[in-house]
RNA sequence: CAUCACCCCUUGCUAA
């Protein structure tokens, strides 16, 4: 059993869910009985990949052979709700966790939900979570400092995240690694290259290992804010400090080439880089895929797409979502159609293309269709959809209704429009 | 280290 679940374990982190599956149905041939955390693995692989009718039906496998589902089981449900944009789901399933008492809510637990509410830009309703930790006697581990810090830097609550920073050093330290990442991609984001200098010298004195992961943060950090010398310059340090250029050093590269307009340049970096030994990563494929349908080279386009696929990748949702921009943006309306209908995984991207591929052709019924089935997904509309679907009814004429929608959408999302 | 959260990367309106 230890040896399945070991297996089950490394097959569901990948995406392998078929071949995880198929252990599972070898184990009952065996008469072998998958216990918690086999059920665990298995529910969260799928959860990974939105499948979340799958996942409830093995809920009620598990349960079935006797097994009961506990606080993981709980938590990877909530993660799952909570990466998929259902914040709404996310936010009951805590409050019946917490109901059930039984200890199922745990600083895991908090810290997935204060990621949540800080993706949906819901930073109060994070904080205010955050106190109640300490009010429930947990104590909010260096996770969910670096969460509200990221977040508070992300809307220039600058002075606040500076006294989360100081509270989370004087009690965890720097916490691990990622942590210090989390934080320092944040000031680079926000262009405080110098505050995020200094704190690295910070992390080197107290001895937080430097590793690639930082490096390859600064590097495209200072890629994405168009200073590549300084970056340049991190290489440099990276190679003198015994750090091999990895792969995603020219992933960065290429992605940087494409964003920046330079089509031709990131092709030959490219081949180039798969003459080497270096791995592209799916990103990689994505970005040169828009790239080449920027330039109308449909042809370039599904030779990456090719590649991609011959490289161990399965085309996902994202790249769906590529094609699907290209179509409503040059008008391919029926292209658009036929893809869409083909996704089995829509996000709220997707949905934000088909919005405006109705409105486009002034479809305001099919287009409020589709508004629907992505509430009825439990998805949270963002801002941005709000406001795509409350312009065109005004363009339309249909004043009451795009009034209407900008005040759930205030009620929803606590922020104000501008007229 | 048998199963859960934090980082990073690709896709969103705007004849602009």
């Amino acid at each position: 059993v230890f040896t399945y679940a070991l297996a089950i374990a490394i097959f569901s982190k990948k995406g392998k869910l078929d071949k995880a599956m198929e252990l599972l149905a070898e184990m009952k041939t065996e008469s072998l009985a998958p216990n918690n955390v086999i059920f665990n693995s298995l529910i969260d692989g799928l959860l990974k990949q939105q499948d979340f009718d799958k996942a409830t039906a093995l809920v009620n496998e598990m349960r079935l052979s006797g097994c009961t589902p506990d606080k993981y089981t709980y938590n990877i449900f909530l993660n799952g709700f909570v990466r998929a944009d259902r914040l709404e789901d996310a936010i009951a399933l805590f409050a019946h966790m917490l109901e059930e008492g039984g200890g199922y809510v745990n600083e895991v637990t908090c810290g997935m939900l204060i990621a949540g509410f800080a993706k949906a830009d819901r930073i109060d309703e994070a904080l205010t979570l955050f106190a109640k930790m300490e009010e429930l006697g947990m104590a909010p581990n260096s996770i969910c400092y670096a969460t509200l810090i990221t977040q508070l830097l992300k809307v220039s609550r600058v002075e606040q995240a500076r006294d989360f920073l100081e509270a989370m050093t004087s009690k965890h330290g720097f916490g691990e690694v990622q942590t210090c990442n989390a934080v320092l991609q944040a000031l680079i984001n926000k262009g405080s290259l110098d505050p995020a200098l200094s704190l690295l010298t910070k992390l080197k004195k107290n001895g937080v290992k430097s590793n690639t992961v930082i490096y390859n943060s600064l590097f495209s950090g200072l890629l994405r804010m168009g200073r590549s010398d300084e970056a340049s310059q991190i290489v440099k340090e990276m190679i003198e400090n015994g750090h091999a250029l990895t792969s995603s050093a020219y992933n960065f590269i290429v992605i940087d080439l494409v964003r920046s307009n330079q089509f031709e340049k990131a092709r030959s970096f490219f081949s180039m880089m798969k003459e080497g030994r270096a791995i592209p990563s799916s990103s990689v494929y994505n970005t040169l895929i828009s790239g080449a349908l920027k330039e109308e080279r449909f042809d370039l386009a599904s030779g990456f797409l090719k590649d991609m696929i011959s490289d161990g990748y399965t085309p996902g949702c994202v790249t769906n979502n590529i094609f699907l921009h290209k179509f409503v943006k040059t008008g391919q309306f029926e292209w658009a159609y036929a893809l869409f209908e083909q996704m089995e995984k829509r996000d709220k991207f997707t949905y934000s293309h088909m919005i405006s591929c109705y409105l486009k052709q002034n479809k305001i019924e099919s287009a409020l269709l589709i508004f629907k089935e992505l509430k009825e997904k439990a998805l949270v509309p963002d801002q941005f959809i709000y406001s795509l679907l409350i312009r065109g009814l005004v363009r339309a004429g249909h004043l009451d209704q795009a009034i209407d929608f900008a005040e759930e959408m205030m009620k929803n999302l606590a922020c104000s429009y501008d007229v």
